[in-house]
DNA sequence: ATCCACCCTGTTTTT
DNA sequence: CAGGGTGGAT
């Protein structure tokens, strides 16, 4: 612990009541709670499996949970919870699932699970309108509301619509014993609040909280936080309100203000010694937050050296960006010797990507992309985990949809439809309908035997369950359900056909990994993981999402697309949410350890037609000293020319090496 | 029931 | 320009 700061030290070591610590962009957070937990363990204040860790994603809970075991080396780590918020939910909902009125191996419905929902009941709907309805349910759910308070809270004919629609929507989840991903929190908030001997156990079973990244609980969260700690509130919540991005989202960072009325005995800590940035990188960082107003000031400061100019450059057109940010990372990669993985470049929107992506591949410089498609949301793996999901559910209907279409057994739209109002009428799940022979003989000849076809499998595998681990039965089923055989056959080329399969392997390493659980809890489980989480390493350059950023730092930063109406996005300068906007390009900035990038294009190709394109209007707000316009040193620019164009002719030449 | 071809529309960020 | 959804052909 000798080598924490002093506020560092005093947040560590503070393990009685409340604590709030403010946290600014790389002042060792992180650090800070691992050696908070091994202090609580070592000095006996509180053993490993009552103390939780919670994060906001798989990723950050990933990280620590490595930090922790590093820092710890195995002495009564066991039975430590580090997880996320939605993670800690299912667990919960899992145990308590009675008093959720839930079944044992309910199911999480993904958002794509979820959109058919709105789909099917508002059919006919606009895309628009059902993006809305599912905004406005989302949004009543993450302030912990059920349809019933949404009811009595509807102001408007147009709230009183959706809080019908979210009474229906639920009741249709509740058929098919699943819930959404907004359910993990808001069912746990709902079932504490109403019955203290369960909040009574809980609190018995996590007797310290750790909550990092706390601006970005919703007030569903917060909620639940205030559950789990109880009055007593031994609890330390790291966050940082400057780098809070998910208003969007529900989050609400006034809960940190909240917190302090809340908790009339909550000390407040600030760590404001960046470890992370270059001085001169720190003071941009600082001039643009200046601009947003703040509760609670922080004044970030740093002891590095001043590094050198942030570089802000203007290109032509997105595809000219990508070519220069391309050139430029080879040139460094050559000229200093600095691995692929030491360069980051960062996006407002995904879909600003794919002009880096062509222009790396010229130059055969290996990257990554975070947020990509989705391991998850590939065509074989989303149907094995409807397989699963129905073995272990069989009241899913949407997993049953699925997975009797997939591989195709000759039941298509009418006699789904027409099984569809059979098993309402029977009050059955259709899974379940589906076995009735009554139902069968209703059904065309070839549609019923590919149902007791379909229904042979599943009973299959539901009887051999219990027996096998989780990787056997995903292995039985890939090859029973057809699956397999299927996509060898959809596949033209052999190649294609192994990388699918691949797929499938992966998900079964990933059973092998999970702790515990039986097959359903762990697809439970795997909904949870999020296109960000697969593990990236080794020597690539990482593309990704701003948002995807929070929490990293690279060497070497490029954030792309420096232009009002990307960054900030025109569809927040219009909401007026330009401050989140400007959390946003400062955790970008704040990423950074040495050098900077800002660029920005002059026009860029919007579907058909060419738009033009003005520099961010925060740029603007970053100081002028700090900053190196492309252009405005020709002598510089020149001399750095003629050394790129050496590494150029060299980076060609490797071109031709292999 | 399934497959293919053409047309239309749509880019913020994610557990 | 690409991916999805619709309608017609097999």
């Amino acid at each position: 612990m000798d080598f924490l700061n002093p506020p560092q030290r005093a947040a560590a070591l503070h393990v009685h009541g409340p604590l709030l610590v403010l946290a600014g962009a790389g002042s060792g957070k992180t650090r800070v709670i691992v050696e908070k937990i091994a202090h609580l363990i070592s000095s006996g204040r509180m053993p490993a499996k009552r103390i939780a860790a919670i994060t906001f994603t798989n990723k950050s809970a990933k990280e620590m949970r490595e930090r922790v075991a590093k820092r710890i080396k195995g002495q009564g780590a066991d039975g430590l919870t580090i997880c996320t918020f939605h993670a800690l939910g299912l667990k919960f909902l899992q145990i308590e699932h009675e008093a959720a009125g839930l079944k044992r191996g309910f199911s999480i419905f993904d958002s794509d699970d979820s959109l058919g929902q709105f789909k099917d009941l508002l059919s006919g709907a606009k895309p628009d309108v059902i993006d809305n309805a599912r905004q406005l349910i989302s949004r009543a759910k993450n302030a912990g509301l059920s349809p019933e308070e949404a009811m009595a809270a509807a102001q408007t004919t147009r709230e009183r619509e959706a809080a019908q629609l979210y009474a229906r929507y639920q009741a249709r989840l509740s058929a098919f014993n699943a819930v959404d991903f907004d359910d993990l929190i808001r069912l746990p908030v709902q079932i504490l609040e109403a019955n203290p001997e369960i909040a009574l156990a809980w609190r018995e079973r996590i007797g310290y909280l750790l909550v990092d990244e706390c601006q970005d609980t919703n007030d569903a969260q917060y909620r639940l936080l205030k559950q789990l700690a109880g009055e007593r509130g031994d609890f330390t919540c790291v966050g940082d309100d400057d780098q809070s991005i998910y208003a969007w989202r529900g989050a609400n960072p006034d809960n940190l203000m909240q917190m302090a009325k809340d908790y009339p005995a909550l000390q407040i800590i600030k760590l404001e010694q960046n470890y992370r940035c270059s001085n001169r990188v720190l003071r941009a960082a600082n001039a643009l937050i200046a601009n947003n107003p703040h509760e609670h000031p922080k004044k970030l400061w740093s002891d590095q050296a001043d590094g050198e100019r942030i570089r802000v450059w203007e290109c032509r057109d997105n595809d000219h960006e990508a070519e220069k940010i391309a050139a430029e990372i080879a040139f460094l990669n050559t000229a200093r010797q600095a691995p692929w993985s030491d360069f980051c470049i960062l996006f407002r929107g995904n879909h600003q990507s794919r002009p880096l992506e062509k222009a790396l591949q010229l130059l055969r410089i290996p990257y990554h992309i975070t947020g990509g498609t989705a391991f998850l949301e590939r065509q074989e793996v989303k149907d094995a985990l409807s397989w699963l999901r129905l073995v272990a559910n069989p009241d899913d209907d949407t997993a049953f949809l699925r997975a009797v279409q997939s591989p195709k057994r000759e039941v298509g739209a009418t006699s789904l439809a027409k099984l569809a109002e059979m098993a309402q009428r029977a009050h059955l799940p259709m899974s379940r309908a589906a076995e009735s022979m009554g139902a069968l003989q209703q059904l065309p000849a070839r549609a019923a035997n590919g149902l007791s076809a379909f229904n042979d499998v599943i009973r299959d595998l539901r009887h051999k369950a219990a027996e096998l681990t989780a990787r056997e039965l995903l292995e039985r089923l890939v090859e029973r359900s057809g699956l397999l055989a299927d996509l060898r056959a959809q596949t033209k080329d052999e190649a294609g056909f192994q990388r699918r399969k691949a797929n499938l392997d992966e998900l079964a390493d990933w059973f092998d990994n999970a702790r515990g659980g039986n097959a359903g809890e762990l697809a439970a489980q795997l909904a949870l993981l999020s296109r960000n989480d697969k593990d990236e390493g080794g020597n690539q350059v990482r593309l990704m999402s701003l948002h995807a950023a929070k929490g990293l730092e690279f060497r070497y930063v490029f954030i792309i697309g420096c232009e009002d109406g990307t960054l900030p996005h025109e569809i927040s300068v219009e909401e007026g949410n330009l401050e989140e906007e400007r959390r946003l390009m400062y955790v970008g900035i704040t990423r950074a350890k040495e050098i900077l990038w800002l660029s920005h294009s002059r026009e860029t190709r919007r579907f058909r037609e060419k738009v033009r394109l003005l520099p961010s209007r925060f740029l603007d707000e970053l100081p002028a000293a700090e900053l190196q316009r492309d252009g405005a040193d020709p002598v510089a620019d020149a001399e750095r020319k003629k050394e790129r164009a050496n590494v150029g002719m060299a980076a060609i030449a490797a071109l031709f090496d292999d």
